[in-house]
DNA sequence: AGCTTTATTGAGAAGGATACACAATAACTC
DNA sequence: GAGTTATTGTGTATCCTTCTCAATAAAGCT
């Protein structure tokens, strides 16, 4: 949970005896200047790169963000859309939570530093090298509870 | 995130014009008698259900999955194994939390009072129905730090 | 208890997200 | 700069989940 630079990305890469390639870098920086708040599925993050002029294919993509999810650089977030979201993995003031309508998907972040703190006690309680720490909050909103159509 | 039987299931399904129908009070129980720690896919199930001599269709274990999901009666867990996790939703006491490691999936559970508390007073604040508050840490656990395999 | 309405089921097919296979490429080490 | 091998891109495969639709059976009313 540091903030990555190309340099540190490729040092930590290579000292596992990986590779900085142009593909990574490009996905990194893409996430990095991600505005608050928003969140890449592989295929919005396609997308993304295809209209800056980067062609890099899905494969390549979908190997990217899983690697950078294990790595500890990306969070992967179960957004109840049936596929994943990305966003840049943050430290203590940045470090957030989700709360999400499982009818409509409206997604809301909130912050709480006690969570972090829990989540990194247990990790380091049990010997476990901590990658990420999200509280989720399925929920119904306003609107959809209002609605009368069915779940 | 109250104790249901059928009785209370059959009224709170019928106050919305839907029904209580054996398969969904066969899946209940299951969930109700299963040992605490224990989660089940759809394909679990399945198989449980077949063992014990029942005979639901996959397409009425995954709807009913949904339906009870959503109606807070079953938290849907996300346990990095590519398929969904279902256990009953419970209050204070046996409420818990998940600590998996992204690589071999093992998972610890563990408990915080104060996370649900942080949960209802959010979803409260922005006006949610609240339905599940999961805190999910993935991190990687002791054995599989030591081992040298990648990612 | 019987009748009507319509939610639900079961079987199979379809969909969609993600992983895989493998030849071509290119990043790293020396 | 040359050799080694991790990585990429393309197409294909896999697997979880949802959809379709005719048959069934809960619920509500007499
Ligand atoms: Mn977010
Ligand atoms: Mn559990
Ligand atoms: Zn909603
Ligand atoms: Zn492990």
């Amino acid at each position: 949970m540091t903030a990555y630079t190309a340099t540190s990305l490729k040092a930590e890469l290579n000292e596992r005896g990986w590779r900085l390639t142009p593909q990574r870098e490009t996905i990194l920086t893409i996430f990095q200047n991600l505005p608050k708040g928003n969140h890449l599925s592989a295929e919005d993050l396609y997308n993304l790169l295809s209209e800056e002029g980067h062609h890099i294919s899905l494969s390549t993509i979908y190997r990217t963000l899983k690697l950078m999810a294990r790595m500890g650089i990306l969070r992967e977030l179960e957004l109840a859309e049936g596929h994943k979201h990305y966003e840049i993995n943050q430290p203590a003031p940045y470090h957030h939570h989700h709360l999400i309508c499982v009818r409509c998907n409206k997604t809301i972040e909130f912050k709480n530093d006690g969570i972090l703190k829990t989540g990194s006690r247990t990790a380091q309680k049990e010997g476990y090298h901590l990658l990420d720490c999200q509280l989720i909050i399925h929920a119904i909103c306003p609107t959809c509870q209002r609605s009368l159509l069915p779940i």
